[in-house]
Parts: C-alpha cells; structure tokens; sequence
DNA sequence: AGCACGCCGACT
DNA sequence: GTCGGCGTGCTC
C-alpha cells in the first residue's frame, strides 16, 4: 500500500512545478483533491501519483474534498501543458470543478414509530407526523423536537441544483424519419473503428443534430459516454433542448452561465456516472466522463473552441486526444469545416436540406463606387421582404471620429486602437479594453467643432434600414428576447455582428444580406479567407428555410475573391481545393504548425528585448514584431512555422520555460499560442 | 505565485 | 536604535 501522495499544487507560476510529497491519507488516490501546507499558506492541490517513499519529512493533506478527478484527466493534464508550453498545474485548474462549493443535502423526514396512545401531541404535532415522509423546510425545529422524543428520524439527502435551460425549439417528443443521407451518415459512424476521426459536412439545414442524437443513442445501448461539444450554449439553445428532450435526466449540461453550485452538481452526475451525455462548449471538453464512446464537436468550424486563457489550448485538438485516448469515435460537424479537417478527417457528406428546399441563390452586389453602407439594390430587395437578416461585423454608430480642422483622430488611452463612437450611450469606446469617454462637442486640439464620423455600426446601419429592427449585438439588450420577438414578428429585419449567422433557424426568413463581406478579409491573417467563407456560408444558409423562398445579396468591394464567390455558390468543396493549394504553397496549416509567443508588459524595452531573446534562441522564427498596445501594456510577438509540430513544441517550451526563469525578463509576461485562431 | 528572510536609508 | 524598501530563495 503505496504511503506516499504526489500532489501537483495548483498555482499559476511558471516555475514552480510539482510534485511534492506528502503522506498518503485513508482513501487518498489519483485524483483526489487536497488542501496541502505549502510553504507557510494552504493550497488546493491534485494527487497525481502514489509512491512507496519519499527523500522529504511528509506533512498530511489539511483536507480531501469529495470530487475527485478521474485518473485519465489526471494523465491528460502533463499533455496539455506540453502541448500548449503551460504548466501541468494550470492544465489540472481547467478540470476542476467549480470551487468553494459542496454537494447540497437537505434533510429528509420520517416516521420512525407510531405515537403510543395517550401520548401528549399537540394537534401540530400530530398533522406533522401525518404529513411524513418528506423534505425538511421551514418546520425543522418542530420535526427536531420530535426527534429528540423519537418519533421521527431525520437523514441528510442529496439534493441536485440542476440547471435552469429554456427549451426551445425541441420538436414534440417526435423521432423523425432519417433521410437517405442521414440513415448512410449514421451507418458510417456506426460503421467506424475506435478511434477514428470522421468530418461531417452537411449543409444547414441538413439535419446533423438528428445524426448525433441517432449516433448517441448507440453509444449509450453500448454502455459508452457521450460528450457533445456545441460554440456557445446561449446561441445554440436548441440543440441542448433537443439532446435533454431525447434523453432526459442522462444528460448533463456544464457551461460558465450556470450557477456554480448547478455545475458542481452536473460535474458530480457525470463523475458519478449517473449523467452519461455532456452538453458544453469548449471547457466540457475536459468533463469527467467515463468510457467515452463518442465525441462530437459540432460547428467545428468555430473560433470558441479556442481558449483564449492560458493554456490556449484547443477543444478540438483536445477531443481528439480524449476520442483516441478512449478509443471513442469523433465526429465533427460543419456546414464551412476548416481546412485541417477537410484534409485530415474522414468525410461525410449531407449534402442536402431536410426539407428537400434548395439552398437559396446568392447576389454578388459590387459596392465598387456606392455612396452609404447599402446598395439601392440592396435596399429595395430589403423593403421587398417580409423577414430579413442583416449582418454588418461592426458593432456602434461609427468606427472612429476624427477632426476635421486639424484631422485629430480619438484614440484609447490605453490601446493603440481608434474609439467607436454609440450614439445611443453617449460615448466613445474601446472594443478592446471597455475604456469609455465622453462624446467631445469640440476637437480638444484646435477648439473646431466640426468632427467627422467614420464608417457604419450597427448602430447607424439601424436607422438606415426600412422596416422594424430587431438588433442582436453587444449593445442590445438579451439576445434570447431579440430572436424570440424576431421569431414572433410578421415582418422585419433581424441586424447584428456575426451572431445572427450563427445556429438558430427561422423558417420564414427571406433574405439574408451581408452589407460588407470584406470586413473579415482584410484582417491580415492566413484565415480571413476561410473566416470569410464561413461567414457568408453561414448567413446564406439561413434564408430560405421552410416554405419561404429565400434570396442572398452579398455586398463587396472584392466581388472575385475565391472565399465570397465559392461561398455564393454554396460550394464548400470547391473553395476548400483552392484554399488547402494555397496553404500547401505558402506552407500555413494543415501543412505546418504555427506557434506564436507574445511578450507583453508595461516597458516597451524589456518587451522587446525578451522577445529578441525569444526570436535569437528560436533558429528560423519570424520577429520579434511589434503589436498594437493593448490595456496600457506594450506587446511584441514572435512566430514559428514549422514541419514538426512535436518537435517545435518542445523547442518553444524549453526556451519559454527558460525565459520566464531569468529574472533579467521579470518585467515581462510571456503568453504561447500553439496553433493560433 | 506567495511569502519570509535579509540587508541598507529616514523616522519617532 | 527601528520601521520598511524590495532583491533572493523556498515551498514536500
């Protein structure tokens, strides 16, 4: 019997890396989680190993908390901080659950004997004991009393705080008829070896949640686990509601918007295996469930799945690890998959909508020369249509004020970025760190009062537009109540940022418009392509749903870029080929791994001296480049491409490691961002 | 990361 | 004489 504990400490630094011994309490396995002494203040920290000795004096855990981690967690989290150059203690954090919280039990009631004749009870009492067995609530004192006399018995009961999710969208209970497609798609996945990767391209609308719910159901008559990754819980509330209406109490929902105690609790069901199906987003990837037999990663095309804490690690890649470490099938889901799954998973195709209506056609419209943010076309085509949906990527009145005398442009104080200007608020703003000003009446500089507004938001676009508005961004209101009012409404136009391309389906949606495609293209990045694509994909699939005919109008200054004319039509296919030769000649992923370390910190010197640090030990790397200054801090990257990706990751760990030791970078934070977004 | 220990300047 | 600045080193 092994007397010695490892415990990982859970910190944040860098440096300090466990484990360290201690004695091996009763009960005490991998993965157990313990409050430790450590140095002169008490940390929480994991068991993750069991030794027969130790060279140290042993002090005992203060504590060992009731969840504990299941053991291949435990043996994930070295692999994600190797993988993601972090540490193993920050990987272990990003598996716990929710801390400070316990299993709730309430107090149960019940008869313990019958009350002996002529026993003094007053009538309370006796409609108390009538009223057993039940909860204890507001009565206690009395049931306590009647206890002491031993008439009733009092036990402590697990009670589950369970998650408040309004169901929407669920479909009666109904198992619909698979189609053709569906029914292939199924036997595929049925058909497909422990382990393998399958991609399943179906366009909207073609029913791939009705082909992971087919294909979960055969993992549970299996006795296997299920975990289903979706983007964002409160955008894609439907298929929550589809998964829970299907199977009930067996599924577990965990995400950031629930009340710790209610994620606690989903964390114990799935621990305990009394949940067997996981319904989360990018942080479920990491959920305790046991026997994993499936993984599902649906929209696997989403820039969620990355984290953007430390360590950045990917929910993609990280599924793909768990899938193959449990031997469980993973399939991801997409209407616009990212060129890395079409080259390396398996392909499935739905290649047609369930309600057999075909995929609506899609206007090229050339703003070369327009005047305003809407083409006349555009805007007749608007007042045509009873139900629209409009997605301009830019949230405020305008992009940024300048003026017009002495051409001063308002800048955040704290980042190298201009202000949006929202109207409606009465400020200027920072889309970065949230700094708020005053809208200026008069240009401080040189006193004119004669100040220009840049650009459109979705703010101005909104009083642009004929019809009613429905607006779905950062600045209006709840977005359930936005969808729910555009849903109820006869006619009007639904406008926002890239959200209102996202998950839920309108069936009487008639036109889809995007009022400038160009936006995400020219980010400079080796996916504004790929992001392009998907964003008018994605919108296009979102006219013409149920009996309305639906029309597309894509508004562009780049009418012949290969993303915008391959997304209007409909040919993912195609715009992939291109894309994938396009990578494989300038050597970006899938055909290479990228790498980028960010140094940041308040003196531009010793940042951009830890990152010429960085970029001398680093043979090949690019940089360092000086980035924009973001919440007052001063930033420089250096990037890596390269061939091996195992290889490269172990180079940039072992200088990173290196770096954060020297005490001549103190002042600098360094953050690596394998496989960048 | 914390936190204590330790060795040098201006205060009751 | 001592309160307190933050450099250095350790945590089983």
């Amino acid at each position: 019997m092994p007397s010695v504990a490892q415990v990982e400490p859970i910190t944040t630094a860098r440096v300090l890396r466990g484990p360290f011994d201690y004695a091996r309490p009763e009960g005490v396995e991998v993965g157990s989680v313990v409050i430790i002494p450590f140095g002169n203040r008490d940390v929480l920290g994991v068991v993750t190993g069991l030794a027969e000795d130790s060279a140290h004096e042993l002090m005992a855990p203060k504590e060992v908390l009731e969840a504990s981690l299941p053991a291949d967690l435990v043996a994930l989290a070295p692999w994600i901080a190797a993988e993601y150059c972090s540490t193993p203690a920050r990987a272990l954090s990003l598996m716990l659950p929710p801390k400070g919280i316990r299993a709730r039990t309430t107090l149960r009631a019940r008869a313990l004997r019958a009350p002996e004749p002529g026993e003094r009870l007053t009538d309370g009492q006796r409609a108390l004991l009538e009223s057993l067995p039940r909860q204890a609530g507001g009565d206690l004192a009395a049931l306590r009393r009647l206890e002491a006399r031993g008439l009733v018995a009092l036990e402590p009961e697990a009670m589950r705080r369970a998650p408040h999710h309004t169901d929407v969208g669920a479909s009666a209970g109904a198992r619909p008829q698979l189609t053709g497609d569906q029914a292939l798609a199924l036997e595929e996945i049925a058909a497909a070896q422990p382990g393998e990767r399958l991609l399943l391209h179906g366009v909207t609308g073609s029913g791939k949640t009705e082909v992971y719910l087919r294909a979960a159901e055969r993992a549970l008559a299996a006795d296997q686990g299920v975990l289903v990754l979706v983007p964002e819980i409160a955008l894609t509330p439907q298929i929550v509601s589809r998964f829970r209406e299907r199977f009930g109490d067996t599924v577990a929902l965990l995400h950031s918007g629930m009340a710790a105690g209610a994620r606690y609790d989903e964390w114990l069901r799935l621990r305990r295996g009394e949940a067997r199906i996981c319904v989360g987003p990018r942080s479920a990837v990491l959920a305790p469930i046991d026997r994993l037999g499936l993984v599902i990663v649906d929209e696997e095309h989403d820039a969620s799945y990355k984290h953007e804490g430390d360590p950045r690690y990917d929910a993609r890649h990280v599924a793909e690890r768990r899938a193959r470490d449990h031997g469980a099938i993973l399939v991801a889901g997409s209407a616009t998959p990212r060129a890395e799954s079409w080259e390396r998973l398996r392909r499935i195709s739905l290649p047609q909508r369930v309600d057999g209506a075909p995929l609506p056609p899609v206007e090229i419209v050339d703003l070369v020369g327009v005047r305003g943010a809407l083409h006349p076309q555009t805007h007749d085509a608007l007042v045509d249509a009873r139900k629209s949906i409009v997605l301009l990527n830019r949230r405020g009145w305008s992009n940024f004020l300048t003026c017009v005398s002495c051409g001063r442009a308002w800048e955040c104080p704290e980042c190298d970025v201009t202000l949006v200007l929202h109207k409606a608020q009465g400020h200027l703003s920072c889309h970065h760190c949230g700094h708020r000003e005053r809208i200026p009446s008069r240009c401080p500089d040189c006193a004119s009062v004669s100040l220009a507004r840049h650009g459109t938001g979705t703010e101005r676009l909104e009083t642009e537009l004929p019809g009613p508005v429905f607006r779905l961004d950062g600045d209006a209101g709840d977005p359930a109540r936005v969808l729910d009012a555009f849903q109820r409404a006869e006619r009007g136009i639904l406008l926002g940022t890239q959200v209102v391309a996202k998950g839920h389906d309108f069936p009487d949606v008639e036109l889809g418009v995007v009022v400038d495609a160009d936006q995400t293209l020219r980010f400079p990045d080796f996916r504004a392509e790929e992001r392009t694509f998907a964003l008018v994909a994605q919108l296009a699939g979102r006219a013409g749903r149920g009996a309305a005919a639906g029309r597309v109008i894509v508004q562009t200054l780049a009418a012949d870029s290969p993303s915008i004319v391959f997304a209007a039509r409909h040919d993912a296919a195609g715009f992939l080929a291109g894309e994938l030769d396009r990578r494989r000649v300038l050597r970006y992923p899938p055909f290479s791994t990228l790498i980028r370390i960010v140094c940041s910190g308040t003196d531009a010197g010793a940042v951009q001296a830890a990152a010429a640090a960085i970029q001398a030990r680093l043979p090949g790397s690019l940089g360092p480049a000086p980035l924009f200054r973001l919440r007052g801090r001063e930033r420089s990257q250096v990037v890596v491409k390269a061939a091996d990706r195992a290889q490269a990751v172990a180079e940039v760990g072992a200088v990173i490691d290196a770096i954060a030791a020297d005490r001549a970078h103190r002042a600098v934070a360094l953050s690596v961002d394998v496989d960048p977004q």
